[in-house]
DNA sequence: TCAAAAGTGTTTCCCTTACACCCATGA
DNA sequence: TCATGGGTGTAAGGGAAACACTTTTGA
């Protein structure tokens, strides 16, 4: 890059980034018992999306969604996985960031890249909850937590593309080790099963579950106990390292 | 499209496509007790490729995909599925287009769309090799069927897009129904089982897999017998339709 | 002592595995 | 009649489902 361009034509053209594709991203965290998704609000718009992104012209694909991820959450050991390209021509809607760009002050000319179609590769990623740290960028009103059964309407396919990273998370319950990725350190067995539940929408039997758990031989009791309630402590569990996925079972 | 451009410039442009993203088709078939994939080997290079191309301006993505690959066959049902983007920058390697255009008699700029870096969506069908028709573009020297295990060396990371695509083919084994795709209309039970174990490279229990088949609910027995060699007549089986994907299960 | 939650034991059932046995056919 | 491939029978094994039981804790 030795030649220089005002900032507006940069802008214009889109110059450092790949044309007309982008990323979505459906991060997920679990707390209180339920299923969470980071959502943004565009300044002034009241429009709310997923977090997404472009890609630069020399960063490799999954370089930039981690880019994306962790920029909002400010974590960067992220279980990160693409999942689906969504590019029906019906997507393309330049209406919505046409007032996006007004609220920031921005007239763009109606062959400004940003209003051109996208194809968009959507992402999914499970997040320590207790750990991310939900950042706004500066074209955001809010960068928050909402509930995955309680979410405000969002711009384009949003609401589809969250419904299929769900469907995804879900089919690929069995074969990823999905809590190592939304539960803190140290959690109890009823955490791990209340988040399998939350997932999945159905309650599960508790002692096949422990069982279950206990013989994919990944977790490891952490001797020390627990004060709460009025019944039996239960134990801490921890992931043992290393073995993420294991789908060749 | 009002505006007119001489065939040059729209080529150099590449106007009516979408900019830094193609498409990769890996064509499975069936035939002989072996895996044939599909490829291209473009005119006067001797470079071989899987099937591609870009996205039309108003076209959707999957539209796309089933145009490049029924160019290629010559039908219209065909089993498609998206299987991963691949992303790397390290993918990017234009001198190896610029030979493929040198060799059709274009000289490119060096800002040429096709010497931009692309993103490419992989794709992978499943066809019925005796009702297949390999049809070569005007610009390919050849378009056949090659054994799995014994392909050429393709350009870029074609190879592993190979790869990854029969990796993807044998964990959905079990999920979607791949013999109603890669077989003909009507077949044995013994057909049904060399194409499970060409695809898992592995054999299976006779027995344990006639059962498991015919458990599914998706066969139906043709009543007609078979002509052949010196054992009991098979029955033949063809699949009944409608349900295609029941990874719900 | 009682309720609530955690952990473990036990039985049943079903699916898979593994092998055996019969059937049909042409040389 | 015999070899070959196709279809079915059946017993053993492993894992999940369902339920019972014990243990621990604070009120």
């Amino acid at each position: 890059m030795t030649k220089v361009h005002s900032a507006s034509e940069t802008d214009e053209k889109g110059e450092g980034f790949l044309k007309n594709i982008a990323i979505d991203a459906v991060i997920f965290g679990f707390h209180d018992d339920q299923l969470k998704v980071l959502l943004i609000e565009y300044k002034g718009t009241g429009l709310f999306a997923l977090p997404g992104g472009f890609i630069k012209t020399e960063e490799d694909l999954n370089s930039a969604a981690l880019r994306v991820v962790s920029e909002r959450i400010g974590l960067e050991d992220i279980f990160l996985e693409q999942f689906y390209v969504f590019g029906d021509y019906s997507r393309y809607n330049p209406v919505q960031f046409k007032i996006i760009m007004s609220a920031n002050g921005i007239v763009p000319a109606d062959d400004h890249w940003l209003l051109k179609r996208f194809i968009s590769i959507g992402y999914y990623a499970l997040v320590d909850f207790t750990r991310a740290k939900p950042t706004p960028a500066a074209i955001f009103d809010s960068c928050d937590w909402y509930d995955l059964n309680n979410m405000p309407t969002l711009i384009q396919d949003h609401t589809f593309i969250v419904k299929k990273a769900l469907n995804t998370l879900r089919s690929n319950l069995d074969h990823k080790v999905v809590g190592l990725n939304l539960l803190p350190q140290d959690f109890t067995m009823g955490d791990l099963q209340k988040l399998y539940e939350t997932i999945l929408g159905k309650k599960l039997l508790r002692p096949a579950f422990q069982r279950k758990m206990l013989a994919l031989g990944i977790l490891e009791r952490v001797a020390k106990k627990w004060t709460g309630g009025a019944h039996k402590a239960p134990y801490l569990y921890k992931f043992i390292n290393e073995i993420v996925d294991f789908s060749s079972k």
